[in-house]
DNA sequence: CGCGCTGTCGTACTTAGTACGAGACGCTAC
DNA sequence: GTAGCGTCTCGTACTAAGTACGACAGCGCG
């Protein structure tokens, strides 16, 4: 036997990043309650206290899967129309955090920004910045901007359903309280709009980025 | 001795609202990493198992003061002229959840919502309407104004300092890595603007919440 | 007086984070 | 080679936290 590899060692042995990929994907399926270093663990195929070679406690984890999920949303790219790189990051982020909506919750708590999420506001800055905004503007519009996208998919991630599907079974507990009639105009608009066929929440992310990029426009352009 | 008290019982009884408003307290001064069952009932000055008394589990205290901190935010009057009602609904939003960050974590992830919470939503949407908004644009206008102030709290929140103290002490650290020219867009941003005296990242919340409330007037009279 | 209800708690089991240190493997300098 | 050393993995065990289960104390009532 020349293979001078103790055994069958199949895994490729760990480190740093395939413990944060690994946790990333313990998450997505089982939420961050569902993370633990003994699910986690089990995921890498090693024993529990395998993964503190690599991270010093869990908390690292945390902080290291929130950069991770921020190194997969799209750069823009500042020689390009402002306008349209900044809706392909903000369709970009709202994607990303749509896959890992664990992460929303985490930026709140991690306070130190990881490399990706500064890279991230680096390339932000430039686009803005050589879209002829001013300093000020781009700082307007960076908060604004974020503050959007992020509490969009805050309010995705805080839906009951996924898609486009089951609008009504999430409702009918709910059509409860509403049929005491404390709630009039929420049931109102409940059945004359939101639970009619075709309506999707996710539809209007692009109408509120669209009537944010107007006014950033007009203001830009002054 | 008349008083048929059984000695000193200091305590005025638990109930589920003393359970509630003492987890909160307990969560503003220990994060809600802080709050355990056995901090909790500490600070309640009874034994751990008392609280499950009035909670079915340590889930049902997390919805119940996440709707706890929406019944802080004020309704706007749908009598009033909406611009001036929405916007003490978003300020006062805003200062909720700038008390209370942890609730802005809490958020997601708790899918069943309280009876603050569609109290709430039914004020909002009655106060649009009132205001001449079309369902549709009921629908859009709230979309797009819970995203801003959600997202905007979750920036605040993940802020590393408190209202306008220490830029500097958190720039240092950060600024190691800026030296290295990685970033020098964010950099200059940095040190021309956020980082000059009087720059107060809260302000930005007006500015893009006026930019909002603009656009949405405008569309709202067409 | 016994019974059932309300509220509090003692005990103990389970899960999770992780400190500590033991080893297994390979590499290098003698 | 062989003694040591760095790299990596893991076994053991302690602590903190959620909570099931049931005891029990006080109270009102028939």
């Amino acid at each position: 036997m020349p293979d001078s590899s103790a055994l069958r060692d199949e895994r490729p042995r760990l480190n740093r990043d395939r413990v944060l990929e690994g946790a990333v994907a313990v998450a997505d399926a089982g939420g961050i309650d569902g993370l633990t270093i003994r699910s986690l663990s089990k995921h890498l195929g090693v024993k529990p206290m395998s993964v503190y070679y690599y991270v010093a406690n869990k908390d690292e984890i945390l902080d290291g899967i929130v950069d991770l999920v921020f190194s997969q949303i799209d750069l823009p790219s500042p020689g390009g129309d402002w306008r349209a790189e900044i809706t392909r990051r903000a369709d970009s982020a709202r994607q990303v955090l749509r896959t890992h909506p664990w992460a929303i919750g985490l930026m709140e708590s991690r306070t130190s920004p990881g490399p990706a999420t500064l890279r991230h506001h680096d390339a932000v800055i430039a686009t803005l910045r050589a879209g002829g905004f001013s300093p000020a503007l781009t700082a307007h519009a960076y908060a604004l901007l974020d503050s959007y996208t992020y509490g969009f998919a805050l309010q995705e991630a805080g839906l009951p359903f996924d898609g486009e599907d089951t609008v009504g079974d999430v409702a009918e507990p709910i059509m409860e309280r509403f049929s005491t009639g404390e709630y009039p105009h929420l049931v109102k608009m409940a059945t004359d709009y939101y639970l009619q066929p075709g309506y999707n929440f996710g539809n209007e992310f692009e109408w509120g980025l669209t009537l944010i990029l107007d006014a950033l426009a007009t203001r830009a352009t002054r």
